[in-house]
DNA sequence: GTCATTTATCATGC
DNA sequence: GCATGATAAATGAC
């Protein structure tokens, strides 16, 4: 009884917040235009995870939970996979 | 005016095709089924006794909770990851 | 053995 | 009510 309340403090689930609109733009920026193999390495996800504010296994959730669920519902991700695919494509041209 | 000539013509960013990373697992996964609160009680006792488990311990361990030999391995296994997750989280934590 | 994953599930945010 | 981040089983590389 006393194991279950202290994991419970120690279960990072219940203080979860979201991450802020700028990270998950830098995610979804990287996410998108590595489509073809979003697997980011060690070096990679701590770039991402200093330009984000979080942990580097944040980032692995992150992408974890990203390529699951893109995979799962393509549809459902296809106006977001537009829009970020715009716009690296106009960062490329520049 | 409407000199839209090849912009119409560039649409690929969608995957008509399937993922080359998810796909073709060969053999179908089993499916991840929770343990009961009494099999995750006993798998906690016995790593508070010790982080890696004897194949003897293990069986016996495994019969009673019935689990599987492997299920029990794989359990150690990921306790240890978690122990050290919750080691780093908390060292990173006192840092400030 | 560790460890990065996949997948389902959990707990929370809104 | 789902979206989202973190965790719990399960697999596989090494």
């Amino acid at each position: 009884a006393v194991m279950i309340l202290r994991s419970r403090f120690l279960d990072a689930r219940r203080k979860r917040r979201n991450f802020n609109k700028q990270a998950t733009e830098i995610l979804n920026e990287y996410f998108y235009s590595h489509l073809s193999n979003p697997y980011p390495s060690e070096e990679a996800k701590e770039e991402l995870a200093k330009k984000c504010g979080i942990t580097v296994s944040q980032v692995s959730n992150w992408f974890g939970n990203k390529r699951i669920r893109y995979k799962k519902n393509i549809g459902k991700f296809q106006e977001e996979a537009n829009i970020y695919a715009a716009k690296t494509a106009v960062t490329a041209t520049n | 005016m409407t000199v839209q000539a090849g912009v119409a013509s560039c649409l690929r960013p969608s995957l008509p095709d399937g993922l080359p990373w998810g796909a073709a697992p060969g053999r179908a996964r089993k499916k991840r089924k929770p343990y009961t609160k009494q099999q995750i009680a006993e798998l906690e006792n016995e790593f508070l006794l010790n982080e890696f488990i004897n194949r003897q311990k293990r069986k016996e361990l495994s019969n009673r909770l019935n689990l599987s030999d492997q299920q029990v391995k794989i359990w150690f296994q990921n306790r240890r990851m978690k122990k050290k997750r919750v080691v780093l989280r908390e060292q990173a934590l006192a840092l400030y």
